[in-house]
DNA sequence: CAAAACACTGGCCTATCGGACAATAGTTTC
DNA sequence: GAAACTATTGTCCGATAGGCCAGTGTTTTG
């Protein structure tokens, strides 16, 4: 990188990469962002595909990533780019706090977690957090990561099952798509049940969506 | 600091309510309208008790209004707005595209709808559309409107059954519940589960919030 | 005024569900 | 190497679900 050659600027401005499928949200962002001398938008991308290409492109200080984005989600993403870049600073936006959401994006890897509701200045300061080197995660949203890691956690194979719930499916079709006996899928079925504290399947779809197991 | 006083100015701006949980969505629409000679925000809330308030101190020429907003939706804040002043301009702004919220929002007599994935070209020409007193609706939505009006729509009383489905309830406790025949619910569940396209009540739960009737 | 939609109710039948008891084997973790 | 977690399968039973055949009364709508 090379240093401002007249500016008696101590630090070079910041590089980001912006992705957001909400274009009037990016417009903001770059707005805000662009209009602090520490901080300069280097690329933007509404889907996961091109905000790929434009890290390798860039290779950004830090990307802002929308962890909603219709097709790859934006944890799919932060997992290319970091599969691309062990190293990258990642910050995830997301306009929903559901806690499934941000446990997932950060097992992935990512830097930190920042709620679209979050003021400016946190947003701001959540940024220079990780550029720091450090994750930057509220502590509301950490006590509730705690609280949510206690609370039981489906296993692979049962998130598998509540998919297929999700689609009407019984336990002998359930059995029959996963090749087990309806058995086995009713014990699946039933250790969802429990876990999600749900009365009957209904309920645990319903409480899946409500943790963002499920996806509308 | 943009409005110099000096200016012929044909028009006076026109004053813009803006109503959305997220801060820096706020921040950014408001940067890019103030930037317009032709538009002044006048005043912003981040919640819809707040958002009536402003919009009666305030009248302005039109609002947008988020439909996602925690507590109080943006929908029930536009009946609201709509109650005090039925002459109101409001054009809706949506982070989703699902059609049922839509044709509520058309319904409870939304000025306009736009996605916030829009450019902010197309925002700026609904806002002028709604301040024009015309409907500002996506040829694309219209016709998925259309699509959606054509797909069987549940009931009140359906609507009614489907949330305590997504609670996990037997048809004896739905009777129970509302004081019907387990008999009773069982039609209304059937009804649901026919118009829903689902095989069984969790189908018809998840069916439930991909449309949108149900929300997380 | 007729037609359609809505809310409600009945019986009968079979498949499925969910709970109550279980057990076995492989993997990971400590 | 023990302990915990995961995935798997078994049987029995009563309750529930969902499909099928109905019908009645009210309200809305054209």
């Amino acid at each position: 990188m090379k240093s401002a050659p007249n500016l008696p600027a101590a630090h070079p401005p910041q590089r980001l990469l912006l992705v957001d499928d909400h274009a009037v949200m990016r417009a903001g962002l770059a707005n805000m962002l662009n209009s602090r001398p520490e901080f300069v938008v280097v690329a933007q991308a509404d889907n996961s595909d091109l905000a790929l290409e434009h890290y390798k492109a860039h290779s950004p200080d830090i990307a802002l990533l929308d962890v909603m984005m219709p097709g790859i989600s934006g944890i799919e993403c932060l997992r290319r780019i970091r599969d691309h870049d062990p190293a990258a600073k990642i910050l995830m936006l997301s306009s929903t706090e559901m806690i499934a959401e941000i446990d997932e994006a950060i097992h992935a890897g990512a830097s930190g977690f920042v709620s679209k509701t979050a003021l400016p200045a946190e947003l701001i300061a959540a940024i220079k957090t990780v550029l720091n080197g450090e994750q930057a995660l509220d502590e509301d949203l950490k006590r509730r990561l705690e609280v949510e890691s206690r609370q039981a956690h489906l296993t692979p194979r049962e998130l598998e099952v509540l998919h297929l719930l999700r689609h009407g499916m019984s336990n002998p079709a359930i059995g029959n798509e996963l090749r087990i006996t309806a058995r086995t899928a009713k014990a699946h079925v039933a250790a969802i049940m429990e876990k999600l504290e749900a009365q009957d399947r209904a309920e645990a779809v319903a409480k899946g969506f409500e943790r963002g197991l499920l996806r509308p």
